[in-house]
DNA sequence: CTATTATTCAACTATTTGGTTGAATAAAGT
DNA sequence: ACTTTATTCAACCAAATAGTTGAATAATAG
């Protein structure tokens, strides 16, 4: 589903979903653990860890009927050197902008099959 | 609409309305000027620079019939600050961390109105 | 005044998202 | 074997998103 840093952001959007990172940062947990503070069902809890885990911000590792949850720091990090690298870029060249548009979206195209 | 790192990750989220900051790096733009090297119609990239706008991204400031389009760094820094700072947090404490989600439903309720 | 240019609005559509509930699966405990 | 526990699946729903087109608005140019 299209490029990396689509998933971290939009993964990061939800409040739901930052809490939980913030709960991980404590230790790993079983998903039933992670719903327990919050007021929504188990399910919706699941379906934010897996999109989590989709935008690769979590690793869930079963053992036996438990699946632990933990944070992967590779997304976070992607996201983290975008905003950084943003703020660093020398003025872009926009005669050469649209070839690079040409570029990402043939690069979309083929990560989203 | 609900809290403010929502609206600017969810911004963030999409490859246009990435690709349209970046471009606002190298100068402030009108919003045809904006639209042009991409496929869509103005209409859609008109809509995607209120989303940028709303986030606190970008600033558009109309004069005469161009509405001008620049950098506004604030949001990204704060999008930056929370993604620094989740990776320098101690472990939280748990047992507080329900008063945490209490405090932040009230205040998203708060701000939502 | 009229035509053109810049931008948005309105209405519509398709898709995605975030939630629900109830059933299904699968492992562990007794 | 039976029950409980952990998690997901499936079907559904409401709301939000990202796009379209055509009309509306508003400022500039001729």
């Amino acid at each position: 589903m299209a490029h990396k840093l689509n998933q971290i952001f939009s993964a990061l959007a939800d409040p739901t979903r930052r809490d939980i990172l913030i709960m991980l940062l404590e230790d790993d947990m079983a998903v039933t653990d992670i719903a327990e503070p919050f007021e929504m069902s188990l399910a919706a809890i699941s379906k934010h860890l897996i999109v989590l885990s989709n935008a690769g911000l979590v690793l869930q590792e079963r053992r036996g009927r438990v699946k632990w949850c933990k944070l992967d720091t590779e997304a976070m990090h992607a996201a983290f050197v975008w905003i950084q690298t943003f703020g660093q870029l020398d003025p872009i060249n926009l005669d050469t902008f649209e070839e690079f548009l040409e570029k990402e979206k043939l690069l979309n195209n083929s990560e989203s099959i």
